[in-house]
DNA sequence: TGATAAATTTGAATCAAATTCATATATTAA
DNA sequence: TTAATATATGAATTTGATTCAAATTTATCA
């Protein structure tokens, strides 16, 4: 009676504690979420949920089902990924090359994920940093990049992550503190601060500043925490993913606000060519990074 | 994809090694569960069994899935176990009477798993012989039945567990050694052992030698294996359980055979009264019962 | 070498149940 | 009071699992 499907719901949940957030991520509507639960409910006799206009929380009950669904999603995994390797490679290599700084934030634990799961296969970062992170994949120079798509996919495969928002950052006492949104003219003559590399790169700029002729200074610095400092001594602003920001948020170091109408939104895929690609580990790391991410970050939609 | 059903249909696969019998134990024809199969196989891109006239078995893929199911269906048990007691009353008594003197072959691992789950409930095995069980139940000197229904079932409730067949005992030299079945005839003038109750409680008798007035002498033992020992002395024959004689089968130390045109068949069920029978636990155990019995005894069909 | 028996497989029809769609309801905040 | 943000509900739809009725397959026996 219970079934697969509603594990997962419940970890999407949990781990978005909004049913239509939580609905998105399995892909259904926030009806279909609130029949299944209310079946499952119905079935054990038990309340699972507190309902609140602000979310929904679980019970006790539920969190011990949310437990159950943690170790059974867990113990799936890990014989699919048996399954997996029973029929296919298991020993390769996989450079990684990240189009997108902020990334390092989660890079770390997908690695140590994918090393548990794929002993044999050999993963790496590329350092450095790269104008043009796509081509490193044709010069043979790197085996997957993990960022937005490139202009020229020819011979090229992706699969996608997940999509994420880019938020406009403050220092807590800006002019622009008491708007809900920051409009493209809001930029003009600020100082915006971003990662050192080409403005094409950066999607604020791409989506929003380029297109409207905004004029504005550009000043860099490479650690997100450095941009933070700069944004919180009054230096400038920034455009960062939401993931990225949550902890100086919470901390109310610095404020963060939707850009734009419906936002600035950014796309995360695995870019490798096709023989790459086609490894049974390439796709698992895939699998691993939306995992992961689910897992750790907030506010990201699976694509 | 892979679902609880797939799990539960993958155990029965193993327990039973025939899609026919798999197929019964889980409440599906036998198509059904050669459907699902086909399409785990189809999804997960690996043959998972070997079909042969003589059943089917598993390929290490599907041994590895067959490992899975039994975790996952484990971990699902506890939780459910866990939601269970989470909105009922934990602790209480027990008092269990069997009705048939074989089913203490498989009692102590089924009394084992109980106090595991319900340790703050107290069971025990109402000891002795009594002609008629079921009566206990009513002067409260026992809390369950477990056995065929009485005929007077007045304030009481039951749980069907499984029937099983009932096969006639032979020497491996008898003279009936070529038949493929017995029938009620072959049982005149023949020494019937059974266990010291009384001939009404004795399937073979009520079922199959009154109703053809068939005139036998009749002698007692207490233990299945001075039963045996009896039957392969040569001293008479006797009716039994199939699960209850397996392992002197393949010794060859006897030989059974089916009785009658349809066999015999007895049903077990748990019996108590109304009261005792709300109690989470009791229904708990019924639920044990039928587990450790799929699991341990060979050719029972769940009820 | 058929014929039979005992398995599983297959394809079409049926049926049940999960999801969507459209809307209702509830709570909070302004 | 209204708007915004949640979840809930009921009916229609869609999906997909199960059954039914053969069809296959393979071993065994005469």
């Amino acid at each position: 009676m219970l079934e697969i499907r509603h594990l997962k719901s419940l970890v999407a949940i949990s781990e978005t504690s909004k049913l239509v957030l939580a609905a998105e991520r399995v892909f259904l509507t926030q009806s279909a979420l609130s029949h299944q639960i209310k079946v499952i409910e119905a079935h054990y006799q038990i309340t699972l949920f507190n309902r609140t206009p602000q979310g929904i929380s679980f019970t006790p009950a539920g969190s011990r089902l949310l437990a159950l669904a943690k170790e059974m999603l867990d113990s799936l995994q890990k014989a699919e990924r048996d399954l997996t390797r029973l029929k296919s490679q298991q020993t390769g290599e996989l450079r990684i090359v990240l189009e997108c700084h902020t990334c390092f934030d989660w890079l770390t634990p997908v690695m140590a994920a994918f090393r548990l799961a794929w002993p044999e296969v050999e993963i790496d970062l590329v350092a450095g940093f790269h104008s043009d992170p796509w081509n490193l994949l044709h010069e043979d120079k790197a085996d997957v990049v993990i960022g937005g798509l490139p202009t020229d996919m020819r011979k090229l495969q992706h699969i996608p992550l997940f999509k994420f928002e880019v938020m406009a950052v403050l220092p807590p006492d800006h002019l622009l503190r008491n708007q809900s949104r920051i409009k493209a003219n809001d930029f003009s003559e600020q100082t915006l601060i971003t990662y050192p590399v080409p403005e094409e790169r950066i999607d604020v700029i791409r989506q929003v500043l380029k297109p409207a002729n905004i004029q504005f200074t550009r000043r860099t610095a490479e650690l997100t925490i450095a941009i933070m400092q700069l944004v919180a001594s009054r230096r400038g602003i920034a455009a960062l993913p939401v993931w990225g920001i949550q902890s100086y948020i919470e901390h109310a170091y610095i404020i963060a606000k939707p850009i734009g109408a419906k936002g600035v939104w950014s796309e995360l895929h695995a870019i490798s060519n096709n023989e790459v690609m086609e490894q049974a580990y390439t796709k698992d790391l895939a699998k691993i990074i939306c995992d992961v991410c689910c897992e750790k970050l907030t506010g990201i939609k699976l694509l």
